[in-house]
Parts: C-alpha cells; structure tokens; sequence
DNA sequence: TTGAAAGCGCTAACAA
DNA sequence: TTGTTAGCGCTTTCAA
C-alpha cells in the first residue's frame, strides 16, 4: 500500500497541492473552510508529509546531529536526552550516532551524519582532537564540540567544564580529610578532561604536601580492575583514592571488592561524576558532580543561536562550566 | 558556503550526473579511471550525496526509526547501541525518539519519526498496548515490537523475554535457599513483562508453601525508595527482596541503606536485568540476567526480513528469548 | 486567498 | 560503459 502524497490530499479535498502545502507548514494563510477540508482528507487517507521532499525543496533542514563516543555511558545518554528534548520542542530532529570511541567508526559516522545535511552538528568526539570531517565543516554546518575537547585551539564552540578545576577541588577536599597519599585512578590520559582532571589534583596534592600517584586504567572494566588489582598488590595502599570516570570508579570498587578493602574504613573514594548507583550504597560515594542538564542546555543554546543568526564568521566561543564537589561518606577524616 | 551538488562534481570530473551517482551508489560499473575522477573532485569539492534527494527518488530509504521508553537506561540504551551497529553495516541510519514513558509524547515522537518514511521501525512502547500511529502502519511499513508487549494479542512481529518464568526461576531459587517470606518490588504492574515477572514469582512462591508480597514503587527512584522505606518501617521485614528494575533495585538497596539493613546478611536480594555496578560491590547482586544483546540481534533480524522480503502479509512472529539467573553474593542460605 | 508551474538534487530508464 | 532526460513529493514564486 504506498503512501499518499500531497497530490492525493489535494484531489480529495479539491484544491491545490499549495494549498496543502500551506495549510501544514502555516507559512502562508488558508481560509478556515478549506483548511477544514484539507485537514480532513489528510486525516482520511493517513496522509503525512514525506521530509524528504519538503527538506529538498525548502532547502531547510529541521535536523539536528549528535555524535557521541558511546550511547551506553549514562553520561552521554543523559546529553543526548536533554538535547532530544530540546530540539523536539523546537521542531527540530535529531540524529544520533555512536563511535564506540573508535578514531575509524567516528571517522565514517561522521560522513553518514552529513549525508543528512543537518543544520546542525554536536559532537563528543572520541579523542581531544577534532575529526577531519568536522574541520571540514567550518564555514559551512555550525559545530559546537562538547566535553573532550581541548579549550585552547578548537576552531569550533566549545562547552566544557572546568576539569583542571574539578582535579583542584578533589585534591583539596582529600588534603583536608588529612590524605597525604593518593592514587588517581584515570581511565585515558588522551582525554583532555581526563588530563586535566589528573593535573588538577596531582598538582594540588604535591603543593599541599601530599603525594599523588596516577594510573591509567583504560576504558574496560574488567582489565582496569586488573590492573589496579595488581597495583594495590604490589605497592603499599593509598588512603584516598579519586576515581575519574564512571568506569574508572567501577574498577575501583571491583579491585577493591575482591580484596575485601573497605571503602573508606580502608581506602577513602572520591568518584567523578555521579550516577544514580552511587548513592544507593551503604557507603554512599563522594562525587565531584557535573552539571549535565546544563552541558547539554548550553550546546544547544550555541547551536541554535549559531544556526539562526547565520553569521557563520563569529568567533568561537567557549563555554566553561563547573563540577562540584558532593559529600556523602565515602571519604575518611584521618 | 553552498554544499557542493552531484552536478558540480560532475562538471569538475568530466562526466555525467548519472556516472557520478553510479560510483557512489554502486549500482553500474564504472571505469576505474572514471571512478577515480569522480571520487578526486569530490573529494576536492567536499562532496556528500544529498539523502533526501536519494531517497525521493530511488523511493528507497535507508533508515530504521527507533522508539524506546527513555534513553538514560542503560538497557534500552544498549539496545540502540546494537541496533546501530548491526543497521550501520546494513548500510542503514538509525534515527532515535525517546518516548520519556509519556504516551503523549510517545504519539508525536512516533509522528515525527514516520515523517521520515523509514524502511521499518523498532519499537519499545512505553505501556503495553500499541500506539495507534503504529497501528496504523499495518500493510505499510514493517514493525518489530520489543519488550513491553503482550505477546498474544499483538499485530506485529515481537521479541521480548519470557518475564514469567524469569519470575518463576527466581522464586524457585529464593525457596530453594529457605526463603519464605519474599518481597516483590515491582515499578508499574501495567508494564507487561513486570505484570508478568511478578506473577511467576508470586505462583512459584506460594506453590512451594512461602508466602509473597508485591509492592509498585513507580519509576521514580526516590519515590520507590521512599515507598518501600515506609513499608519497611511497619511491616514485618521479608527474608528477600526481587527486584524488577534498575531503578526499583535501586530503590532498594536506598531505603535499606538509609536503614542500616544489610544486603544479604539481614535482607537477600534479587535483581532483575544485570548492570555493571551489581557486580563493583562487595555484595555483589545474583541477578536475573537478561539477553540484551540477542534482544537486539533477533529485533534487528525480524526486521530485515520483513523489510527486504516485502511479504507484508506474512503471519507475526513472536521470538521469546531467555533470561539466566546469574548467582552472585546478595542471597543469603537460610 | 488560491492555483499553475518550475525546480530542489538525485536516480532510473532509455538511448547512444 | 556512458550520457540524456524525466520525475520523485514537496515548496515557492508568480499570476489570477
């Protein structure tokens, strides 16, 4: 059974395929009586305006396209949400895509993304540097690159959060709880806000008279407990150890699980970013929390100001937010 | 900047439109000489073929629409993941709606999405019945319903698990260790699979001589957590609790917390579906372990037949998968 | 306020 | 193997 086109509507109800055309996209005015009509043979027969030829011949988009490492990592899960949202209420769509964090699969994601000529793209991309096909897009698709990016040298809009800060106030916070000896566990120092959560703190640390040491646990679960695992094995225990991801931290309590160290009465936990789980606990975690409904509020806000003003020669702007720092009852006072 | 058209390219190379399209669609041979002209200036022009424009046209649509409840669960959001990646390497985009559990939203997302006139849809809705947008789809556009649907009075092809007898398989495992006195947190006993995991449980229980208690904590975590500590607080405490969701193990494992009741030791328990943080404890959670991604694979599989055999009007299939109890540390032998 | 007709960028049928 | 040309379904002039 094809689908009825806008020429069947119009016969039906006996006027014009312009006609139609405007009743639905209320560009132009249509007396009532007709709309009435139209509206009612469009009910009759199903009718739904096919995108594609309106986007065509408008040569307006009203599609928006999301790039993220990973759909699964609730952090991402909870930016696209929002900007789902956002656009919906907009009247904008939106495209997602997934590099599984993966330099190749962005690379072609990438491409396919475009293919929708969106008006729009935001992207998370997999490493700090900016994909080829995204450099490409300056002056042509507005680009606001969010979280793993570095600052300094993006030729795009940013919004970030102030990650070297974030390391700062961790490593603070632990200094004042009296820990002098401190593990951070990093998932992957390539990631700008990982580099710079792990420079916060360390300097902090060492500045404050403590000592900090870093580990690189990679984005598995399971090996990142391995290798921690071997770590605690053959060095002597921090008092505190700073988790700076999702995972990262999940590795941390496995190692530490199967160990039968205790959190905090053992080794006192600070977690970056929070999830709903970290709370559920009889030790519930300390976290240094980022705002993420306002990440994702602020990449819209660039884009669709970027998108409607035209003015495509604007200097980026770069939008830096805050985590902060929840206590709960992870962290030991020594 | 305009975006470069098939026409530039064509013009750059030498050559006819219908030979530029050919060696990006593939569907005539092309000379190799011609091939890498063709593909030399667009690349120089940063030439992306306009899917609209190929999609009315060639009346063939390369994309799968995909409605899920809510993307920040980790269990549709790996779904998706999945989806997307079997759909890339069909050649498809996958474009994604989420529902937010309102049926309201639901409605218009489901709009939106056939807008686009998608070669098929995946659909998780968010109450058990069948919205009637998709209804409407019968004979039009192939349809795989997943998860919350009943399975016997359902137009379209379905995949779900079988929730009674993942309820029955964790009633037979709590009785066997000595429980008797159990717990059922569910979140909404109108969602099919939970209507149905509660009532494997619940006939298990009794049948082998215990006793069962439901309780609905809704989809809000607080609230359950809140629901379930008032419950707690003036009732006689079961020996075990099963919880149905993420959110309402969550739920859980809070109101025991903010009470200083024990996992295991002074309350078993019992999770259904397997998140990572179940397994990063010391007590770690025995979980009723769903198949994810065969959900997924045997979803997608449904789907490309019907889209690529055209026989509309073959019988729906129901595929029911399994899930597995996986033993872990949370249920205690009485 | 309405209708007729052109054309968006692409692909398919046909001709060369 | 390549080119020419018509037309997918819609929106947008322009004329009535």
């Amino acid at each position: 059974m094809k689908k009825p086109s806008i020429k069947d509507v119009a016969k039906l109800a006996g006027v014009s395929t312009a006609t139609v055309s405007n009743v639905f996209s209320g560009r132009k005015a249509v007396n009532d009586d007709l709309k009435d009509r139209v509206r009612g043979a469009a009910q009759q027969l199903g009718y739904q305006a096919n995108r594609a030829a309106s986007q065509l011949r408008s040569q307006r988009n009203q599609v928006v396209a999301v790039l993220v490492p990973n759909l699964t990592d609730t952090f991402f899960a909870k930016i696209i949400s929002n900007l789902e949202n956002m656009a919906f209420s907009h009247g904008y769509d939106v495209i997602v895509a997934s590099s599984h964090d993966r330099l190749d699969v962005e690379e072609s994601r990438i491409n396919a993304l475009l293919r929708w000529q969106p008006a729009g793209l935001i992207a998370i991309p997999c490493s700090g540097s900016i994909p080829k096909s995204i450099a490409n897009l300056k002056d042509t698709t507005p680009v606001v690159m969010v979280d793993r990016v570095s600052v300094e040298d993006c030729l795009f809009d940013t919004v970030t959060i102030d990650n070297f800060k974030s390391g700062v106030d961790a490593g603070v916070f632990l200094s004042q709880q009296g820990h002098e000896k401190i593990l951070i566990a990093a998932s992957n120092l390539d990631h700008p806000p990982i580099k710079n959560r792990t420079q916060g703190c360390f300097e902090t640390v060492e500045q404050l008279g403590g000592r900090c040491e870093v580990l690189a646990l990679g984005s598995d679960l399971e090996e990142g407990a391995n290798v921690l695992g071997s770590w605690l094995d053959n060095n002597e225990h921090p008092t505190a150890i700073f988790g700076l991801t999702n995972v990262t931290t999940l590795s941390v309590l496995t190692a530490m699980a199967d160990r039968n160290i205790r959190v905090c009465d053992d080794i006192s936990l600070v977690a970056h970013d929070d999830y709903a789980w970290m709370s559920a606990r009889s030790t519930s975690l300390t976290v240094m929390q980022q705002p993420v409904d306002d990440i994702a509020k602020t990449a819209w806000n660039r884009l669709i100001a970027r998108i409607e003003s035209k003015e495509v020669n604007q200097e980026p702007q770069s939008s830096v937010l805050e985590a902060h720092l929840v206590k709960r009852k992870s962290v030991k006072k020594l």
